[in-house]
DNA sequence: CGCCCATTTGACAGCTTTCAAATCGCGTGG
DNA sequence: CCACGCGATTTGAAAGCTGTCAAATGGGCG
């Protein structure tokens, strides 16, 4: 398929990764209707209670998922990266039961849920690659779920961190084992459920303990193989090639680096 | 459609009751091949870094999701109850990022993963239905994120009650507000990334606070609104009916009782 | 240069965990 | 029908990880 330089091409290529899609299902991809639109960070692309309309795919930035409890804590539900989906529960679903919120200044393209329905209903390939995105976002959620019931403090982080790195690498956004933290201290404490002060301790002890370095918000990580050892990381739920993965993982390798 | 008898008539109920099915679609899930199969308490139906070959509909009894973390400790990812498809990651990924298993004596059907893609691919809206079914399981899966990671103890068991009672009746297998905990101390501390003797502090606080009644393992809840508020609960993220639940919500009444 | 938000630090409180030990419930066998 | 055995529940005391509260420091932007 030759390049349409649209906005679109990068779904089509994460949903391609996972599922074989023929050129007429690719075309249907590309042929959606949307509307761009931009968000500077806190800006709500969906609100909690909210009915479902659209959903976005983020071309730009980065944009998380939260939700607000009894005493007014959040709950940092996940984070996300260009070329993922933010809302693809709101194409099925009626009412969205969290928030998607702009972490960075970002980009996105919504399409209708009605168009995302007809799609999966006329190319049932596309449906099976957009069920397999919404598997691999429920799988995430699972490791979440664990990482804050039953790690510590320092353990959550490094796990944390972990992830985002092969998230980025994965999205060809960061090259080496640096990059950028694009969120606060805070925001960092609401995805592991700690206090941003215990956040900013942990934080200080990796770094003490030789297992990240840090500028800022920049990271950078000496020793890879330390820090999944310290995040109790194990990149499998992150389902990123459909076989590889586990028999790399059984040797002890990984894909880069 | 006439009724089968099927062990699968639960299933093709639970998925036509969020997506509108055609009787050739309900009679393609009926024909699907199944094996049944029975598991006692402990067993293992699916067991994390397993090959995926087959999903499961849970046909009478209980399961939960686990996954195990460095130090051993185990988070309980969710209950299931009959009715529910507890893998259907595994028709999709290929390898099993947690492990499923039987909570009471159970029975399920099983089916081979081959066979749910094909179903998928010949009727796109049983494709619908199923995903909708997963995106249903995300919403839930970030809910307990928010349990475990922004609630305090009280709260979380409270909140674990509330859906389990909630969804028990939704399975039509309880009818007032009084039902069967299925389960140890030691698995709702599991669930909830606590411990079991504070688990077992927080049933007698909330028994002392009139929130619950206990017998063994049987809990009654004399006053509905008071425990889910004291359990921060609001039933949308279960997506239980597509419009009412949150129109009736919104005038702070419930559906039953 | 000055303001504002984020980061950092210290002291202390508190919720939960840990570690044991006692009690209870229930299935099994005498 | 009662004794025994084992896992589950309960309880107490003490330790510990994380939270709370406040204040100081630092960095970016107008």
């Amino acid at each position: 398929m030759q390049t349409t330089n649209s906005p679109l091409e990068p779904l089509v290529r994460k949903l391609g990764r996972w599922e074989h899609l023929a050129a007429a299902d690719k075309t249907a991809i590309l042929s959606l209707p949307y509307n761009r639109r931009t968000f500077a960070p806190g800006g709500y692309i969906v609100r909690e209670r909210d009915e479902a309309h659209y959903s976005c795919v983020l071309l730009s930035g980065f944009a998380y998922r939260q939700k607000v409890v009894a005493k007014g804590a959040r709950q940092i539900l996940s984070i996300h990266i260009s070329g993922d989906m933010v809302d693809l529960q709101n194409a099925v679903l009626n009412i969205a039961d969290h928030s998607v919120q702009a972490l960075t200044d970002l980009e996105v393209a919504m399409i209708s849920r009605d168009a995302i329905r007809e799609l999966t209903l006329s190319h049932p390939a596309v449906g099976l690659s957009l069920w397999y995105d919404t598997l691999v976002d429920g799988s995430i959620f699972r490791e979440w779920v664990a990482n804050v019931g039953r790690r510590d403090a320092l353990t959550r982080v490094a796990h944390l961190l972990c992830e985002f790195c092969v998230r980025l690498r994965s999205a060809g956004l960061c090259e080496g084992l640096a990059f950028n933290l694009p969120m606060t201290q805070e925001q960092l404490a609401d995805c592991t459920g700690l206090t941003s002060v215990h956040v900013n301790r942990t934080l200080k002890e990796l770094e003490r303990r030789g297992l990240i370095l840090r500028d800022l918000r920049s990271v950078t990580i000496p020793d890879w193989h330390a820090l999944i050892r310290a995040g109790d990381f194990n990149e499998t739920y992150l389902h990123m090639s459909q076989s590889a993965a586990s028999a790399e993982s059984e040797r002890g390798e990984r894909r880069k680096h």
